[in-house]
DNA sequence: TAGTTGGGTTTTTTT
DNA sequence: AACCCAACTA
């Protein structure tokens, strides 16, 4: 009996095929994981590969770290000489060892996003560009683009010629890739860039790592772009034992560059390819595969897979709409409660996934309250928190003072009394000299102009001098104590008064604990590999698997991950899809989130429930958003409960449903409130709860107008006293009176209707006007283009009208839907 | 120079 | 709502 018994026929083809290229389509779950460890355990054992000569890599350093254990407990030995790595840290090893050959220094830093985009700030005030009509990230996020397209600022000049816009960005991209340059550092995309550059201008340090990586694994596939793609081509080209494993299906990663079609056209790029499809899978009940198969169904041009499995049917997809996103964190909460007390679940077998990180909030606040453990995935990066980018910008210092972005950062925290006047001297100074701001801050006494701040940067230098000279016998730990202590950090932060000192303090303590534990597993760590380490982290690395809490973190992070108990959150049309995605003039951005949303509902082994508000406060207003189409899309007799009628606004509303349209609620919210003679909130409230409660919903939707539950926001906020939220003794009256009465206002976008009430937000204004054009007027379409208005009819919700688009057809549309623009 | 305040902005996801 | 920035004040 061997170790490869246990795998399925397709499972051992994966494993067994071991020349040549290899494309493995994993479906989720499938057990591509076990694949890979086992294949590369068969590479070791059977063929008698050298571990050394083998290269593993996966997304994520969990996902690494994962690997390799795994690895670890398959074979015997020599699993640690196997090189198991992300992208981007197998990137920057190379570049440790060869960046010298391509111009920069081989103790380069890596600068993060926050670190480009301060350098993006100063370079548009340099060259005068108005971030008002050019933001800062809008070109860091077309430089990166360029990058990822191994584009040079030289070709993208060549482009830009003609375009004002694309010129300013262009102008933008050489001054960053300079500044950069000056100060011997990559942004993450460099990283890729230059190694593939590195193999490009030097075929001798590519052969080198071509002899190396006989057999490479590519772990995530679909979600790499084309310089990835380009690195492995380089690197397989020798051999082409190449084994690369995804699921086209899963590929979420566009916005950040990843290209799709490395994986559709794997067989393309390989003639010789053995394609092995993984379709059986171990983790999820088939009611939930089913669910999962009929929304991705949507999707076209995929690769056609269906999963399946043994396990049983299950229960159904336990779909909840509630009326508010309060609700929808309570009932999540109390669910979750209840599952652990009756001894069903544990915390950690439990998730709460949703789209965008400001939801978490509200789910936080419940959890909190009734008291479960839970661990926030995500959000802002550990190492991107304030008062960690600080310490770590001592370090930075300390450790090589040509980093002048993490210089400026400290050089005035904790205060010392130099302002922006004086650094702006010091940086004149070094810019004049070609030297490093840290050098002109150590001549401070020749710089013209400084006068008394001078004096100031002296104890500065010195401090670091001195930290210096004890890097001989100090370790990390040692230093980043000294620096705090020096520099009385801690102590200022809490005479601050923040709200947060305390949580600061607490990160700190953990960066501490980080360094120590580094020291630990890492004898030879040195202050510059600690650096290193940092550079390169995910939020999703830190979760540990033995801690017995629930989890809450984007879909997006949640990839790769499995729980028994599964809650997708926020699942409202404008939310998921987003409203980008969903205006986009491209069909693919929809389907990219189709994409998320399969990812989403295959991390549930046992039970997968979604959730969505009815209303939910974003920037500050609140919306009212439709069921999201991907709830729509699954089968109802595998749900529990359905979304009722079809999204529109001609809908059946009289049922007074969960799936009423959005404009019919602010008729009847309107109707109800001209019939009531007082605005007194328990008319309010049994008015709107009874005409919303719905039988098969878990809980009534009243929050809104429930005195016992404002929304945790609303109470957190400013001015959102109970008294302002129900518009009670604030002056506007509190009975009668017509002109007193609430309005819901109403804001038409290419969505459907997203409106807000009174004291929630702000506005009144009435419900949907007429359209400003008239039938045989020319109107534009934002997707359509221009046509002519063949006929305009009115209906009870809306005005329904028929435009002849040139070229491409007659379309019915509805006016407040479609948001034509008269001609 | 430092702290405060008012105004304007916010693409959603991240190595 | 939350964040960032410019302008203003001490």
């Amino acid at each position: 009996m061997s170790i490869y018994d246990t795998l399925n026929e397709r499972q051992k083809e994966g494993v067994f095929t071991t020349q040549g290229p290899v494309l493995l389509l994993a479906g989720a779950g499938s057990g591509k994981t076990r694949v890979l460890t086992h294949r590369i355990a068969y590479l070791i054992d059977e063929e008698h590969v050298d571990p050394y000569n083998i290269l593993a890599i996966t997304f994520t350093n969990k996902a690494a770290g994962e690997m390799r254990e795994r690895v670890e407990q398959t074979v015997g030995f020599g699993a640690d000489s196997i090189w198991v790595a992300t992208f981007h840290s197998t990137c920057v090893r190379i570049l440790r060892r060869y960046a010298d050959r391509i111009g920069y220094d081989n103790n380069f830093v890596i600068y993060d996003t926050d670190d480009t985009k301060s350098i993006m700030k100063k370079i548009c005030k340099d060259l005068q560009i108005d971030t008002k009509y050019l933001k800062e990230r809008t070109i860091l996020s077309a430089i990166s683009s360029c990058k990822n397209e191994n584009i040079s600022s030289t070709e993208y000049a060549q482009s830009a010629i003609g375009d004002y816009t694309k010129g300013r960005i262009s102008k933008a991209y050489f001054a960053y890739e300079n500044e950069l340059r000056k100060n011997n550092a990559m942004d993450f995309d460099d990283l890729l860039v230059n190694t593939v550059r590195l193999f490009k201008e030097c075929p001798d340090v590519l052969e080198n790592y071509q002899k190396r990586f006989q057999y490479i694994h590519v772990d995530e596939y679909q979600d790499t772009n084309s310089v990835q793609f380009e690195m492995i081509r380089l690197l397989a080209a020798a051999h082409h034992n190449l084994c690369v494993v995804g699921d086209d299906d899963q590929s979420i990663y566009k916005f950040r560059g990843a290209n799709i079609r490395n994986i559709l056209d794997f067989e393309k790029h390989y003639p010789e390819a053995t394609v092995i499809k993984l379709e059986q899978n171990y983790r999820s009940t088939q009611n939930i595969l089913s669910a999962a198969n009929a929304v991705i169904a949507h999707n076209v041009g995929r690769k056609e897979k269906s999963l399946w499995t043994e396990a049983g049917n299950g229960s159904l997809v336990h779909y909840r709409p509630y009326d508010n996103a309060y609700q929808e964190a309570e009932a999540i909460a109390d669910e979750i409660a209840r599952l652990v007390r009756k001894d069903i679940a544990a915390y950690k077998e439990c998730a709460v996934l949703y789209r965008t990180n400001a939801q978490s909030r509200m789910l936080e606040e419940r959890f909190v309250v009734e008291g479960i453990p839970y661990k926030l995935v995500g959000g802002v990066n550990f190492y991107a928190r304030k008062e960690i980018k600080d310490l770590l910008a001592y370090l930075k210092t300390v450790d090589n003072g040509r980093d002048d972005l993490a210089v400026r950062r400290i050089i005035n925290v904790p205060k010392r009394g130099i302002g922006q006047t004086s650094i702006s001297k010091v940086q004149e100074y070094a810019d004049e000299r070609g030297i490093s701001f840290y050098d002109a801050l150590c001549m401070n006494e020749d710089i013209p102009g400084l006068g008394a701040a001078a004096k100031k940067i002296v104890p500065f230098v010195n401090m670091i001098q001195v930290f210096r000279s004890k890097l001989s016998f100090y370790k990390t730990s040692d230093l980043l104590k000294d620096i705090i202590a020096s520099t009385n950090y801690v102590e200022l932060l809490k005479e601050d008064g923040e709200e947060d000192a305390e949580e600061r303090i607490g990160n700190i303590d953990e960066l501490i604990s980080k360094v120590t534990a580094f020291e630990e597993t890492n004898p030879d760590a040195t202050l510059t590999s600690f650096l290193q380490e940092v550079a390169l982290v995910a939020d999703i690395d830190g979760v540990d698997a033995d801690d017995d809490y629930v989890l809450l973190m984007t879909l997006h992070a949640a990839k790769g991950l499995e729980f028994d108990h599964v809650y997708l959150a926020g699942l409202e049309d404008g939310l998921f899809p987003s409203y980008m995605s969903i205006t986009s003039d491209d069909n693919m951005d929809v389907e990219e989130e189709r994409r998320l949303m399969y990812v989403g509902m295959t991390r549930a082994r046992k039970e997968l429930t979604l959730t969505c508000a009815r209303s939910r406060m974003i920037r500050g207003e609140t919306q009212y958003n439709d069921v999201s189409r991907f709830v729509r899309e699954i089968p109802v007799n595998l749900m529990d409960n359905r979304p009722l009628k079809k999204r529109g606004y001609d809908d059946d509303y009289s049922s007074g449903s969960v799936g009423e349209s959005a404009a019919s609620f602010v008729d009847r919210y309107n109707e109800m409130m001209k019939s009531s003679n007082s605005v007194d909130t328990s008319a309010r409230e049994s008015g709107y709860g009874r005409s919303f409660s719905s039988d098969n919903s878990s809980r009534n939707m009243d929050t809104v107008f429930d005195l016992k539950k404002p929304t945790v926001s609303a109470r957190r906020g400013g001015d959102n006293s109970l008294k302002s939220i129900y518009g009670i003794g604030s002056g506007t009256g509190t009975a009668g009176g017509g002109s007193a009465l609430p309005k819901v206002s109403v804001k038409t976008t290419p969505l459907g209707k997203s409106f807000s009430m009174p004291g929630v937000s702000k506005g009144i204004s009435s419900a949907i006007s007429a359209p400003d054009y008239a039938e045989g007027d020319r109107v534009e379409h934002v997707k359509f283009g221009v046509g002519t208005v063949l006929k305009i009819e009115k209906e009870t919700k809306d005005y329904k009208v028929t435009v002849s688009f040139d070229g491409l057809g007659t379309k019915i549309m509805y006016a407040g839907f479609a948001k034509l623009k008269k001609k």
